[in-house]
DNA sequence: GGTCTTAACTTAACGCTGTTAAGTTTCTCT
DNA sequence: AGAGAAACTTAACAGCGTTAAGTTAAGACC
């Protein structure tokens, strides 16, 4: 059978992910294991173990991926160099544009979850791409609150709030097949509008 | 084995789900199985395949049950007779914490998905819980709309809205486990009052 | 009471799943 | 050429949802 023998081991990592992530964005999560993975790169599912832990750490490097790609999409618009709020209002929208483009792997950063940053603290200490776009999105969130642009209130709750706002309306979507949804892209403008527009001014009550 | 024969298949029927629910209660979604809950039940797997033909109709009977109590939750609020703007205030919150009471099966109606009610036709045909549940609740926001206490649009994408911005607070605190999350009830506050906020007003823009 | 039918239930199996211990092959280095 | 390490596989464990076929028990009819 074996036809190649691997030197490069990064190499050979990297060529299982790209296996990986085409075999999520086609078959979807629900039918990936890693005997079919093993399959596909033609080699016993053994194998796989030998360059990576388990299923998890599979899962992990395909989440860090997605948030590499998020990020810098993220940069891209923050160097469009619009006002403080029409950035964080692109943000916003471009991250359900973003998700739903790439429903698959959302659904496994997002609703697979065995945990695979390990506990909140491990989140904030190591160094990741989640972390990275996390932090980096919500000092967007604190400068407008601190510009005045957004009323002042904790920016990591607004950031969060705004997030999960989003976030919904991807869960909605994505996990939606048995109800009449509106279009997503609509409800994630108008989701972006009433939340911007309800913390523009001062809350009633 | 077999000490009893059942007579009543429909009693019968409620010891399975109650059993299923209670599991799901415990042990949550992922160590639920056919098998285990044949094991819990003192029967074989097959048995209960004799009075359900599959998991999903499992998983079906019990988000219906979950509905059930829901609307139930929806209409003793209305009947407590506040404003209607305040009575859509309350729903939406309770809806929260309602789902994070609940978790396990919110997982179940949400999260895994094998299109439990059919296609979204299907969904407006048939009479659920479910459906019973959700077009209230839209006739409610409709109520709220044509009153003039919210903004005029379509009521079907403003109710959806409110309910994506919930339901993302809740999806956020179901599937985080790695991530620093703000306390739901919270976000879930500062997300219901932003989003009621935005589209009390005219927006802008 | 004896037979017949049917409903209730089980056994055994199929083809999956993630993972691991142990075994084999191949390459590299001395 | 021989030793050691690296690459890879075979076979297995314990689990999963589901089904075809077989068994047991209860009720109906003569």
């Amino acid at each position: 059978m074996s036809e190649k023998r691997h030197k490069d081991k990064e190499a050979f990592r990297r060529e299982i992910l790209d296996a990986a992530r085409e075999m999520f964005s086609v078959d979807g999560y629900g039918n990936f294991s890693m005997r079919k993975l093993a399959r596909r790169i033609g080699y016993s599912p053994t194998t796989i173990y030998l360059y990576f832990r388990d299923k998890d750490e599979i899962l992990f490097c395909l989440c860090e991926e997605l948030y590499a790609e998020l990020y810098r999409v993220v940069l891209d618009i923050e160097q469009e160099g619009a006002g403080l709020l029409e950035t964080l209002r692109k943000v916003l929208l471009t991250y359900v544009s973003f998700a739903l483009a790439h429903p698959e792997h959302y659904r496994v950063a997002f609703f697979t979850n065995p945990s695979v940053y390990g506990s909140p603290a491990d989140f904030l200490q190591n160094d990741t791409m989640s972390r990275r776009t996390y932090l980096h999105y919500r000092d967007l969130v604190a400068e407008c609150c601190s510009a005045g642009v957004l009323c002042s209130m904790e920016a990591e709750t607004l950031a969060q709030v705004l997030w999960t706002g989003v976030h919904g309306v991807v869960s909605a979507a994505l996990h939606t097949r048995d109800f009449p949804l509106v279009d997503p892209s609509v409800l994630a403008e108008v989701m972006v509008e009433g939340l911007l527009n309800g913390f523009t001014f001062r809350r009633s009550v």
